[in-house]
DNA sequence: TTGTAAGCGTTATCAA
DNA sequence: TTGATAACGCTTACAA
C-alpha cells in the first residue's frame, strides 16, 4: 500500500500470527500438518502485511527456483516476424500457466549466448527449453549439461540429437503431404523451395517431398534453396523460373517462402492456382492474408509447445519421459493447388 | 564438464585459490583492492572449476537482482502478430545487452497478472517496463508501487499518467502528418479509420488528425472505429463506404488496419491511390508487404525501447530521470498517397 | 501439530 | 590488501 513498503518478511508473519516461522512456511506451502486455526491465524496476517515470499531466499533455501527458461538463439526481429515462434510461445505458456513456473526468455543471438549461460548456469532456473531454426549454437551443449533442456525440433549436431529430448514435428511425413497434395492434383513438373540443408527441417521436408514424387513415378522439376525468409523465397522462385524448365506446381518449405514465391509469380504474370499450383508449410497465419490463399501443411506447433512443457517438467520431476515425442503435421487444402 | 557437474561455489573457489570467501567475492565483483597475485589465483580457481556464481545468494545478500521484467498484458498471439512488440523488444534488447541485466517477459493477459504481480513483488526484479495497447489493467498499479516502472505510451487511467515514468511518441504530431500528406496530395474528403476510443494512441492520433483537416478548413468525410487489428479496419472501411459519403482518402491509425481496408477497397474495385489514398500509422514491415505499398506514420519504436531501459536504470539507480520522455514520429512516404 | 535450529551461497561490515 | 563474521529470507530435518 504504502509507496515504498518494502516487502514483508516470514519472521513478520510469523510474529504477526502468533506463530513461528516454520508454521508460516507451511501454510504459505499448502501443507496438510496445520490446524485449521492457524492457517486461519497466518492468512489473515499474510493479508494483512502484503506478504509475499522472497524468491531468492526461497531458491537458495529450496535449491529450486520455480522458473524455467525459454531460449532462442535469433534476433529479435527474426523471433517477432516468424508466426512460428508465435504459436509454439502460445502452446509454452499456455501449459505454464496451469503451473507456478514463470517464464524467463533469452533470445540469445547477439551476445552469443553468454548472458544467458552465464544465467542458466547460475542455477536461476530448473530448466530450459530451446526454440530455434538452427540450433546449431555451440552454447545449447553447455545449457544442457546445467539445467534439464528440451529442443523444439531435432537438434542439428547429431552428438546432441542422439541425446537430447525434444518435441518435434515428422517433417518427413509433412513433405510427403505438401507434395501428395500437388500430386494428387494431377501437376507433374513440380519443383520445390527447400529450407537450409543444414537444418533438420529443410532436410527432411525435402526427403518426404521426394519420396511422394519418387512413389508417383515423378522427378522433381527443381530445387532451389532458401532460408526460410520472403526474400528467400522469392529469390528461390526467381531462380526456378530461370532454369528454363516447365513448371506447374512449387512446394515451399514455409509459408514466408511461399509467400515470397507467389509474388515472384503474380509479378512476372503467373496465375496461381491455374499456371501453377503452391502449398507452403506452417499453415500460419501468413496462409490467410494472401490471395488465393495458399494450401499449407500445418504444424501443431501449439501442441508441440505444450508438449515441450510436459516434457521438461517430467524432466525436472525425474520421472523419466519419453525422450523423442512425435507429432504429425496435416493438410490445410486452401485455395492455391485445384487448377 | 561432467554431466551432473553441481556448480562449485564461492568456498570451494576459495579454498583452491588459497584465499578467503572475500577475496573472491571481490575479484568476482572487480573491485581493484585485491592484490594481482591474488587476483591471478582466484581466476584460475574459477576457471579451473568451471564457477558461476549463484544468483539467489546473490540477489539476497545484495538485495539486487540484476533482472528486470518487460511485462505485456497481451496473449501470445497478439504480442507475436504485432510487429510494434518487435521493434520495441529489439530497442529493449539492444540497450539491455550492454548491462548486466537479463529480461524476464510476462505476457500477462492469461492469468489477470497473477503470477506477474507474485513474482514481481517477491524482489525477482529491480525493475519493470510495461508495454502494452491497452494498459488499462488494474494490476500494473500493484507493481508500480513494488518496483520502479517504465511504461510505453501514456498510461491510460489519468491517475497513473500523472505520476508514472513513460516514453511516448507524440502521436498527436504523428495524427497531423498523417492526415497532413493527404491533405497535401490535395485530396479533401478524407475520412478515418481511429483507434479505440480508450487508448491514448487512438485518441491522439485521431486529435491530430482532425486538427490537421481543422487548420487546412476540412471536416473529416467519416470516423470509423476499430481496435488495431486487420478485421477491424476491413470493417471499418465497409462502414465508411457504407455511410454513402463520397470519400477520397483514408488515414488509418495502425498499419494493420490500413491493410484491412485496403483489402476491401480492392475488393470492392477501388484503386489505391487512384480513387482513394491511404495512410497508415507504424511504418511496420506490413507497410512493405502490401502493394501498393502505404505511406505510413513511422513511430520510432526502437528508439523507444532503447529509451524506456535508459529510463528505468536511471529509476534503478536513483538518478531521478524524466519523468516524461517524448519521441517524434515522422512521415515515410510510399505509394498510396500521390493520385 | 508446532517450534528450534541449521543451513542455502552470497555480500558487506569491520578489524586486522 | 585480507579475513572473520554477521546478515539476507526462506526451507527443512529434527525434536518436542
Amino acid at each position: 500500500m504504502s509507496p515504498a513498503s518494502s516487502a514483508a518478511t516470514i519472521e513478520e508473519v510469523a510474529a504477526a500470527a502468533g506463530v513461528s516461522r516454520s508454521t508460516v512456511s507451511r501454510v504459505v506451502n499448502g501443507s496438510p500438518a496445520v490446524s485449521p486455526a492457524a492457517v486461519a491465524a497466518v492468512n489473515d496476517a499474510i493479508a494483512r502485511l502484503n506478504y509475499v515470499p522472497n524468491r531468492a531466499a526461497r531458491t537458495l533455501a529450496s535449491r529450486t527456483t520455480n522458473a524455467i527458461a525459454l531460449v532462442v538463439p535469433e534476433d529479435p526481429t527474426r523471433f517477432f516476424g516468424d508466426p512460428f515462434f508465435a504459436t509454439i510461445v502460445g502452446g509454452i505458456y499456455r501449459r505454464l500457466a496451469e503451473t507456478p513456473y514463470v517464464l524467463n526468455v533469452f533470445l540469445a543471438s547477439d551476445d552469443s549466448g553468454e548472458k544467458a549461460t552465464a544465467y542458466l548456469r547460475g542455477g536461476n532456473v530448473d530448466g530450459a527449453l530451446i526454440v530455434s531454426h538452427h540450433a546449431r549454437d555451440g552454447f545449447v551443449a553447455r545449457i544442457a549439461d546445467a539445467v534439464p533442456v528440451v529442443f523444439a525440433g531435432r537438434p542439428t549436431q547429431p552428438e546432441i540429437a542422439q541425446r537430447a529430448h525434444y518435441v518435434d514435428v515428422d517433417n518427413v511425413l509433412g513433405g510427403r503431404l505438401g507434395a501428395g497434395s500437388l500430386i494428387d492434383a494431377g501437376r507433374t513438373r513440380i519443383a520445390t523451395i527447400a529450407g537450409p540443408a543444414d537444418m533438420p527441417p529443410g532436410i527432411d521436408r525435402l526427403i518426404g517431398f521426394e519420396a511422394a514424387l519418387s512413389d508417383a513415378g515423378l522427378e522433381a522439376a527443381g530445387i532451389a534453396v532458401g532460408d526460410f525468409s520472403e526474400a528467400s523465397g522469392a529469390a528461390a522462385m526467381r531462380e526456378l523460373l530461370a532454369s528454363g524448365r516447365e513448371i506447374d506446381a512449387v512446394f515451399a518449405a514455409n509459408d514466408l517462402m511461399a509467400r515470397g514465391a507467389m509474388s515472384v509469380l503474380s509479378e512476372t504474370g503467373r496465375s496461381v492456382p491455374a499456371d501453377i499450383s503452391v502449398v507452403g508449410f506452417d499453415d500460419s497465419v501468413i496462409a490467410t492474408q494472401v490471395t488465393p490463399r495458399p494450401t499449407s501443411v500445418r504444424q501443431p506447433s501449439f501442441e508441440q509447445g505444450e508438449l515441450m512443457v510436459e516434457v521438461l517438467l517430467g524432466l525436472i520431476a525425474e520421472e523419466a519421459p519419453e525422450r523423442v515425442t512425435i507429432v504429425d503435421p496435416e493438410l490445410v487444402v486452401r485455395d492455391s493447388v485445384a487448377r
